[in-house]
DNA sequence: GAGTGGTCTAGACCACACC
DNA sequence: GTGTGGTCTAGACCACTCA
C-alpha cells in the first residue's frame, strides 16, 4: 500500500534507528500533520516486520526528541512543530566553533584573596567584605582571546584554591576536594554587554565591542551558593546557535 | 549486601522507575561518583530481582538526562555532571518575564513591497532586489516597548502577506494559507549587538543600549528558505536564563 | 574465553479509550 | 468487547574489551 522504504535486513543500521529515521523523515517533510496519528505500533510491527520491543523504541526515540505524543488507549500522534514557542528556546554554542576541532586554552590573570563587593556578598549570601578567593583568567580560541572569566569562591575552599594549580585542575575539583562536597547545580543569566576600557585591554579587542555577558551561581549542597562566575565573551567570535522544529 | 531500597512490588509505580530512581539518587548524593562504574546488566537484574529490559530501560533514562554513559565491553559509568561542559548548553527566556503575567503585544510599522538587499536575498537564496514582503513590528511588554522584528519573505506568499491583517493572524499562519506549506524548521542565531539610532528611535531607549540580536531562517519543505526574521531585543529588558546540573 | 553492553524477538498482562 | 499504548519477562545473538 505504502510507498515508503523499507527495513534493510543487510544493513549494519539497527532496525529500531531505520524505523525511527523512515518515520521521522515523514513527519519532518510534512507529510504527516501534527495531530495526525500514525499507525498503530502493531501495523507497524506489520508493516515493517519488525517486533513491538523495535517499535516502541522507534518511537520513543521520535517522542523524546519532541517528534510525536502517544496517549493511553488512543494512540501515537504527530507532536506540533515547535516554531512558535518562542517563549522557551534552547541554544547552544555557535557550530561554527564546535565543529573546528576547537583548542581551547586558558591563561590566569590573578589569583588572591579579596573582601567581596556588596552585590557578589548578596548573590554567595556572604556579609559584606566576606573574604573570597578571586581568580580571573583569559580563555583563548585557538590562541586568540575568547572569553574574561571572573571567579568568586567563598568559604573553606577559597583558601584550597588560592594555593592550587589551576592549570591543571578545574575549580570544581579543587572545591571538591577542599570541601568534600560537590558542585551539583548552578544557575546562570545571559545578557548583552559592551566591553569595557579594561576587558578590552585584556581581551585585545576594541572597548564598546558587543558581547555576551554570562552571571553563573554555583551550588554545593542545601543550595548553598559557593562560586559567583562572570564571564564576558567576545561578540565577533562568539555566537549561539539553535534549530526549532 | 547492600542497604539500598529495593523494588517495591505492589507499588503502582513501574519496576523501571524504582529502579532509576534508586540509581538516581545514588548519583546525584554522590555515593557514586563520577567515572565509577555500575553494577553491570546482569549484577543489577540479579540484585533487584527484574529483566534485563527493565534495567536497560532504567539505565537508557538515565543516560539521556546526562547521569550515564555506558562503553560497549566496558561498562556504564556515572557521568561527570554538566557543570564544567560548558560547549553545549540550554538557555530559556529569563524567568522573571516569565512569571508575570506578561502582556505581550505587537505594533506593526510597515508592512509593504520591497526589493532584498544583497545579504537579505543571498540567506533566501533569491536574486539579488527580489522581490519580498517586509513586516516590521515592534513588540511590547507591559506597553513598552521589547523588541523590534524586521521580516522578509519571499515567494508567493509575499503577495498574501501584504494584503493580510497582521493583528489576527501569525506570520506563517499566512504563508500556509497562501501557499499550502507549512513552514517545518527554522535556524536561529543570537549575537549581542548594541541599539543604533534607528533602532533607539522606535524601541524608545538610548542608542548605544547592549541588546540581542537574533537572526532566524524560516524553511518550508525541501529546506527552503522563505523568510528572514531579525529580531533586535533590548538588553535591559530582557536576559536568558539556564538551570545546569 | 569470559564478561560487557547493543540489538532483537515472541509473548504476556495491564490500564485506558471508545463503542 | 476490541484496540490502543504501558509494562515486563525470558531468551537469543552480536560486537566489543580485556586479560
Amino acid at each position: 500500500m505504502s510507498d515508503s522504504p523499507s527495513i534493510d535486513r543487510e544493513s549494519f543500521v539497527p532496525y529500531y534507528h531505520q524505523l525511527k529515521t523512515i518515520l521521522g523523515e515523514r513527519i519532518r517533510r510534512g507529510l504527516l500533520r501534527p495531530d495526525d496519528p500514525l499507525p498503530s505500533e502493531s501495523e507497524l510491527c506489520r508493516a515493517y516486520g519488525v517486533s513491538r520491543a523495535t517499535v516502541r523504541r522507534a518511537l520513543a526515540e521520535l517522542a523524546s526528541e519532541g517528534l510525536l505524543y502517544s496517549v493511553q488507549g488512543k494512540g501515537t500522534f504527530v507532536a506540533k512543530p515547535k516554531l512558535e514557542q518562542s517563549l522557551f528556546r534552547f541554544y547552544s554554542l555557535g557550530r561554527d566553533l564546535k565543529s573546528r576541532g576547537l583548542a581551547l586554552e586558558s591563561r590566569t590573570l590573578s589569583q588572591r584573596a579579596v573582601p567581596l563587593v556588596e552585590e557578589a556578598a548578596a548573590r554567595l549570601r556572604q556579609p559584606v567584605h566576606a573574604p573570597a578567593a578571586e581568580i580571573v583568567r583569559v580563555r583563548l580560541l585557538d590562541g586568540a582571546p575568547l572569553a574574561l572569566e571572573r571567579s568568586y569562591v567563598v568559604g573553606e575552599a577559597a583558601q584550597a584554591l588560592l594555593r592550587a594549580d589551576l592549570s591543571q585542575a578545574s575549580i570544581y575539583d579543587i572545591v571538591e576536594e577542599a570541601m568534600g562536597v560537590r558542585v551539583i547545580k548552578a544557575e546562570e543569566y545571559l545578557e548583552p554587554v559592551v566591553i569595557d576600557a579594561f576587558e578590552a585591554e585584556l581581551l585585545e579587542c576594541s572597548e564598546g565591542l558587543p558581547a555576551f555577558r554570562i552571571e553563573r551561581l554555583a551550588f554545593v549542597e542545601e543550595d548553598r551558593p559557593i562560586e559567583l562566575r562572570i564571564s564576558v565573551i567576545r561578540g565577533d567570535r562568539f555566537r549561539f546557535f539553535a534549530e526549532l522544529r
